[in-house]
DNA sequence: GGTAAATTCTTAGATATCTTAGGATTTGTC
DNA sequence: GACAAATCCTAAGATATCTAAGAATTTACC
């Protein structure tokens, strides 16, 4: 076994010497990091039903109210239409939703969960919330609303800041 | 105009009334959010410079130390290696770095960067800190120092939890 | 010193996302 | 009621990521 980790230690984890590199200390890559270990964690715990990371918060959404269309599960979900369109079409061949065109305005379609869809919510809600719960494990009610506000405000920032389609 | 809107205003933003879908109340999605917004702001910022999302964090370790072999850089960077080559390949291609095989240990690639992917440095690295300035704008030391903690506190939770490869 | 194991990079294929642009339908205005 | 604009979905193609598996090289052990 080499010594090739050296120069990583102080990179990667939590580091005591100050390097050019205030890697560990940015929040883009904190934000990410953190990001990533969830979707990891929340993957593993879903795909045994079938399930993929790109549909949960569909599933989720349609849970809360079925029958939405493609365009309001994006504005829900925070999603880009095409985004929306591959996770539906994903539900779809996995038998989780069935499409059918809006009769009083087909340009909709709107998206109902099947019985198999349904019934996935007794098995998954327990699991979302174990997840979260694996997440915040060993915070306080008082520490998450402190970062729930942190990452609104995040949020709020970017919003103002990202460059939204030209306004004509 | 339609009055479709009306179920999702208490879904996509701060909601007073508690609906069925703690959406907006879930870490993960909350997490996920703040995320893309960061990294889609960030991509706005380095975009004409012909540096894309991949290849920055790549970049910036490479700033802080030349030569890095493909595995280093993974696991500063903190993706799987299959990641990493295609980011580096990308970066060979825009001539930001080259890639030269270890003459001592030919199993491994060190990663150079050219005379061009020096210079950016200067360029970025302002973008970096005002981004980063930007997201937390508004923010006390203190309350950074706090979300820092907690995204970390957030990690070590999830490192625990997901499932390594099964060791042998 | 020869084979098994470990390491490093690569390939192949899947998923999740985006942007840009196009097609069908509805709405609004003259 | 016809045409322009808006709305909703779809198509095409790019990017960023993963897992699984394979190839080349080095290390370790008998």
């Amino acid at each position: 076994m080499k010594a090739d980790t050296a120069q990583n230690a102080d990179l990667v984890a939590g580091s005591e010497e100050q390097v050019a590199l205030p890697f560990a200390a940015s929040l883009g890559y904190q934000v990410r990091l953190t990001h990533r270990l969830i979707q990891k964690y929340l993957q593993q715990r879903i795909e045994p039903y079938g399930v993929s990371l790109g549909m949960w918060y569909f599933l989720r959404a349609l849970w809360n109210e079925d029958g939405l269309t493609q365009k309001q599960l994006s504005l829900i979900v925070g999603t880009m239409e095409p985004t929306t369109l591959s996770a539906i079409k994903a539900m779809e061949q996995n038998g989780l939703v069935n499409r059918s065109r809006n009769s009083e305005d087909k340009r909709k379609i709107n998206i109902f969960l099947t019985e198999r869809g349904h019934k996935l919510k007794h098995e998954l809600m327990p699991i979302a919330k174990e997840v979260v719960g694996a997440a915040a494990s060993g915070f306080t009610e008082r520490e998450i609303q402190m970062l729930m506000q942190f990452l609104g405000a995040i949020q709020a920032n970017m919003t103002t800041k990202i460059q939204p389609e030209v306004a004509t």
